[in-house]
DNA sequence: GTACCTTTGTGAAGGTTTTCACAAGCGAAG
DNA sequence: CTTCGCTTGTGAAAACCTTCACAAAGGTAC
């Protein structure tokens, strides 16, 4: 719904994420307020960077005081898109899509699997959870009827493209894809990659000394990714 | 083992995964060179950034024609320290750890995970697939009877900084971390972060609008996270 | 051997993101 | 009401990353 004056950066987007999950924190231990300095600390960025990522949204903070907890929550959340739930579509009702399904922290924040889909017959007309599998034959008819835009996507890698193209020809216009393909779909839809072999080959790189001199950078080795660009 | 001139950025490394992905891919297809604007067509880059990459590591092309596939997918996999396996420990025996167990990719990538440790008793002393299950007690033992340098962290977010912190002075020195936390580790100790509520909460942010005007921005949205520098 | 085609490797340019540094603003205290 | 201490918001600088553009060089055909 809101629009911004620049174009938000993917790591800006990522980070607000991040101190998201710190104000929710924040407030559950009582903080009223809180410092720029204190925010960076707990998501381990430096003050300047969280003040200008929130410069990018707006004026939220008081000058001699810092950001006041729950208005800004509540500002981040709505800005990140958070403030209504988002049904779900899960694609592949296999091991890591079972996990997926019980992971309780999607529906904390608001996303909700409310349909499951497989290719696989014997899967097919079992209900997780109260949720019953559907065959991937009804997809188009399941993500229209319940809305659903955004997918989580666990199937082979070699199939990965081909239901990805079935998922957007049916609405969709997020895909978490956890196969190890890069997927290419049209403009305006959106992916997030999850690769685990990619995220475990950045780790051997570092270790065998890649970095540096056989050590592992010091610094901005505690950082992470992304870099997560990210 | 191998150093080099200037300190490769993660995009580059993210990027290098990939190329190598292709390149075993046209292997097996049988192709005996590839072009950068083959290499870079595959994995959804530039040629000018494909050979910007590559040179950080060498000189591995050849004017004219390209660069020879086996040579240069023997290459980056040493580059990447991939041409060792990698003893791994899985840390964490539920939902998304029994995911990761059965997850064949990693092995094939010379990850093979050798040791699970969890702290419920329930769960210590069965066996998946002929590996028992230790007891977090016997973390520190086990580690290093074993050689376990890299660690995949499947524990709730609660205890992930304590047992993080155990598997540090017990000598692993990279963490794949599943748990929703920013883990803090000492310099020389890489951490790559898996937040799947954040990835989610990205696409969230693109579908409300964050990228532009209440449509996904057009680019870059293809091309995913790292972000995805990240 | 030469001409031509193709593709690399790389400085330089261009663009983006992060860090720096400080004026401006607010609240509290006296 | 003024002063003081603290913290934001933000231009400017620095660092970093990507793209451009082209000379250099290998292969091939004749
Ligand atoms: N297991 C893991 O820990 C793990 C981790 C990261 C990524 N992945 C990736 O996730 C994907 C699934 O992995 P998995 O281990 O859960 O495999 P799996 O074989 O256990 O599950 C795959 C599921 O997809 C279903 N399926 C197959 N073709 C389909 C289609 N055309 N339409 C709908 N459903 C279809 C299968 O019936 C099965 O239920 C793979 O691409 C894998 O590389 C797995
Ligand atoms: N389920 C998912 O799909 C999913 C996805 C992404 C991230 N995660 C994260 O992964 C972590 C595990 O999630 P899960 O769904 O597998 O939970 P789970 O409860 O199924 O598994 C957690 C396991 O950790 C063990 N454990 C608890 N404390 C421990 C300790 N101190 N030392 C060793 N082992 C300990 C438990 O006995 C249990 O076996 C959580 O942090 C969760 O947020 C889960």
């Amino acid at each position: 719904m809101s629009t911004f004056p620049r174009k938000i950066s993917d790591s800006t987007v990522r980070r607000s994420s991040l101190y998201l999950r710190v104000l929710e924190a924040l407030e559950l231990e009582g903080s009223d307020t809180v410092s720029s300095r204190v925010l960076a600390e707990r998501v381990g960025a430096t003050a300047a960077q969280v003040r200008k990522d929130l410069s990018l949204f707006g004026t939220f903070g008081t000058r001699g005081l810092g950001y006041e907890v729950t208005a800004l929550r509540e500002r981040l959340a709505e800005i990140l898109g958070l403030s209504h739930e988002w049904p779900v579509a899960l694609v592949g009702a296999g091991r890591i899509g079972s996990a997926l399904f019980e992971y309780p922290n999607f529906r904390e924040r608001g996303f909700q699997i409310v349909a499951i889909l497989d290719s696989d017959p014997r899967k097919v007309g079992q209900s997780w959870d109260g949720i019953e599998i559907h065959s991937t034959r009804e997809l188009e008819r399941t993500i229209e009827r319940l809305g659903v835009e955004i997918a989580l996507l666990a199937v082979p890698a070699s199939v990965a493209q081909g239901v990805a193209d079935h998922l957007v020809e049916s609405g969709v216009r997020g895909i978490l894809n956890f196969a190890p393909t890069r997927l290419r779909v049209p403009p305006g839809v959106a992916v997030n990659e999850v690769d685990l072999a990619l995220e475990l080959e950045t780790l051997s790189f570092v270790l065998e000394g890649g970095g540096r001199d056989g050590n592992p950078a010091p610094e901005d080795v505690a950082a992470g990714p992304e870099g997560e660009s990210r």
